[in-house]
DNA sequence: TATTGTTATACTCTATAACTATA
DNA sequence: TATAGTTATAGAGTATAACAATA
């Protein structure tokens, strides 16, 4: 890319910008990126975006799980989680059912679909992420893991 | 944050969710939303943006930069840096000026009010993830951004 | 009073496409 | 034809604030 006769900027090598690449922000970003766009990539048009997937994940674990618990569970507002329902629900994944005494909440239960969908999207995400990142060992796949947790433990720190 | 009074649902427990705890994917969101939320409390109000502290920094690193080459070095489209190089521009941190032999760029270089924004911001993102980050040890600062620039190098394949 | 789900709204981040002026 | 900068626009992703029903 970019072949530039005369090349008067240095380009592409990540390591001639210190300042930034020294930030563990910019390069968690810069990461992410690089993760995300694979991720969208392989799922396809139709996909589950990452929140989907992971709201449907959490609905498959804990079935009757209420819709302010998987937001919790996931770091964003009751209030996103309106529109991801109504997505998984209206693709007959996942139901709301009434709860017997308590009338404000409605449990998500995974429909058989669901299940299946969510298996299907699980193996998906695996074998994107074990490709993309074939150049990792496991036990440096494990080890960031475990820096990553690290980071989100020291949240209000 | 969430600290819950009345737990019917399992929360907070980073490892109750395997089918998504053992993603790098999930991880890196939720560690990036972490570091991105205590930038944008430290910084404040009217602190540069992610973005905007990475062209600057790129500015005062490279004097004569090309918007172009900015957008190369930082993964993005060349549109997103007109809004970066004007907010810069207005708060008089950097020049947009003429260069000899072709007139279709503009080169971009810091002034000294540019330069020493940069070197207060920078102590202050250090600050900031030093202080976020002080229960990572140095040694695995530098073991996880080892490993994040090796998810970036393994873009695309 | 507090909570669940909901709606309306808006803001941030970012990309795509098309334009202009040059080259 | 191709490139640098620009504009217009749109789409994610996400939050805030307020509301109705219920507790």
């Amino acid at each position: 890319m970019a072949g530039k006769t005369a090349k008067k900027e240095p380009i592409d090598a990540a390591d001639e910008i210190p300042a930034l690449e020294s930030l563990i922000g910019y390069n968690l970003k810069r990461a992410y990126v690089v993760v995300y766009e694979d991720y969208r990539a392989t799922l396809g048009q139709d996909g589950f975006a990452p929140r989907v997937f992971s709201a449907l994940a959490l609905v498959v674990q804990f079935p009757n799980i209420t819709q302010s618990a998987v937001a919790r569970h996931l770091g964003i507002e009751r209030s996103g989680l309106v529109a991801i329902v109504d997505e998984l629900e209206k693709r007959k994944l996942i139901l709301r059912t009434p709860v017997p005494g308590d009338r404000r909440v409605q449990a998500l239960v995974p429909t058989e679909a669901g299940k299946a969908a969510f298996a299907q999207a699980q193996k998906d995400v695996t074998a994107h992420e074990d490709r993309l990142l074939s150049n990792l060992s496991d036990a440096e796949k494990q080890t960031l893991t475990r820096l990553l947790k690290k980071i989100r433990n020291a949240e209000g720190s």
